[in-house]
Parts: C-alpha cells; structure tokens; sequence
DNA sequence: TGCAACATACGTTTTTTATCGTACCTTTGG
DNA sequence: CCAAAGGTACGATAAAAAACGTATGTTGCA
C-alpha cells in the first residue's frame, strides 16, 4: 500500500450520512461546514453544527473531502466524482438487492409507486434515444 | 407505540448483513440456521456460525424473522415481503441517490458497465410492454 | 477595548452493527 | 449408557457510525 494515499477514493464506499454531505457538495460546490449543515438541517431532525464539522473532518481524513483552509472559514470540496461514487453504490445495490439484474431493478422501479406517469414517460423517451446508438 | 408491535415490519430496514440472511430466506423459504450459515459460507468470508445465530435471533426480536421452535432444530422464516422490503430500499435508495427520480436512475443504470446488451433488451422487452397498459 | 458571535480542534460518548466464546441441552451410534 | 456431534441461549466484546461538549481561536463592532 502506498505511503501516500490511504485508499483508492473511487472504491470509497460513503455511509448514509456521509452520502449526505456529498450530495450538499456536489449540488452546491465548495461549501462551508455552516453552509452544508444547514442544508442538511432543512431537512432530517437537526444535529448539533460540531456533529457535522466533526462529520466533514473525518471526511477529509478519509480522502472524501478536500479543504481549502486559507480563509478562517475553511472551505471543503468533495474529493470524489459523483458519477463514480454512485455508480458504484448502484452496481453494489443491484448485486445485492436484485442478483447483479439491472432488469430485475427496472422491474421494480416500474411497480414502485414512486414512479410517477411522467417519470415513466421520461424513461421511454431515454430508451428511444439509447436505442437509436 | 403499540405494546404489541415493536415497529410496522414494512418499514424496517435490514442491515446489509440482515439482509443477507433475508435473501436466502425467500430464495429457500423456511430454513434452519445451519442452512442459511452455510449458504452464506458459500459466498463471502467464513463467520463463526454462533454469530450467524445470534444475527437471527436478534432479527426475530425485532420482527424481522418468525421462528417455529416445535422441532429442536428451529425453523426460521421471513416475516417480511420481499417485494415490500426490497420496494422501500429502492424507494430510499432513489430518493437518496438521485433525488427521488427514477428516471435518473435509469440513465445511471444504462451508462454502467454491469448492464450487458442483454440486459438492456430485457429492460426493452419490458418497456414495450408496460407500455401496451 | 472587550465582548458577542461564530469558527475550528479534538477527545468523548452513545448507539448500532457485527462477531465471538462459553455454557448447556438433545440426539444418536457404538 | 454415554460420549461425540450438533443444536440453542446469551452475555460479552469489537468495530463502525453518529452525535456531543468543551476548549480555544478570530473577527467585528458597540
């Protein structure tokens, strides 16, 4: 292993909560400890501003996170690319949720009343135009 | 809270590994602990089969599992859906990965390499029929 | 100037998940 | 009969994830 880097950042499997602070850094950028708290604070139960600086500092620790610590306040950015990390978590989800079938999950996704006729119709559209390559 | 339900079982979220154990549970059905240990032997790195039981015993008091204990060798089942519990992780898993859009998901799904040109004509053969509805 | 507001640092604690070891019960073959 | 094989019970521990509290540094403005 090498003295430098903890861990290949693309293999990095984010807990749930860990996932959350990413999601506010891929949305919004480079962000504020105070500016990603709130954010999570908008929705979810609130948690105490040090639980989510402690969060983010483990973070960085863990190569997920990177900071610009030039202005007092210091500035952390995410270290990972979204499309990795969640295709990723993705490829683990089908194995372990529908045998590695990415039709299986399709399936589901169809019956899943969180599928709204619109989404539905977004899908097809999605389709027609991956089927035209 | 009712004082004879711990929690609405719908809703529960197993664990990764309790979610093993479910696996094999609606794949076999009904199995003894001896049965779902070494099921899961087969795959993953050995565990000492008194922690396998423990997980199961655990799961029962939280619901997760029935046991018919008329025989010594107790029969574990599981008390939940599948489609259900398998329906609200994907639910969760949308709505935390890609903001609650299916439709996202699916690009994702497409764009990853586990999904073969098979796959991707079964998701065809399924939209196409879908859509008749 | 000096205090209130707001940052970070970091050890600590709590909670949840995962795993194990030991004690003890039941069945069965020799 | 009784020991070995294989079962359950259950407390304990380890490891990972989540959440806090206290100390302390910085800034700006009354």
């Amino acid at each position: 292993m090498s003295l430098f880097k903890k861990d290949t950042p693309a293999e990095m499997v984010p807990t749930k909560t860990e996932m959350d602070v990413l999601q506010v850094l891929w949305q919004y950028g480079p962000s504020t400890v105070r500016f990603v708290h709130d954010k999570l604070n908008e929705q979810k139960e609130a948690v105490i501003y040090t639980s989510t600086l402690k969060l983010m500092q483990v973070m960085k620790e863990k190569g997920m996170l990177d900071r610009d610590e030039s202005s007092m306040k210091h500035v952390y950015s995410a270290a990972l690319q979204e499309d990795k990390v969640k295709g990723n978590m993705l490829g683990r989800f089908v194995d372990s949720m529908y045998n590695g079938s990415p039709s299986s999950l399709m399936m589901a996704l169809l019956g899943n009343d969180k599928t709204s006729a619109e989404e539905l119709q977004k899908i097809k559209d999605l389709l027609k135009e991956f089927d035209g390559k």
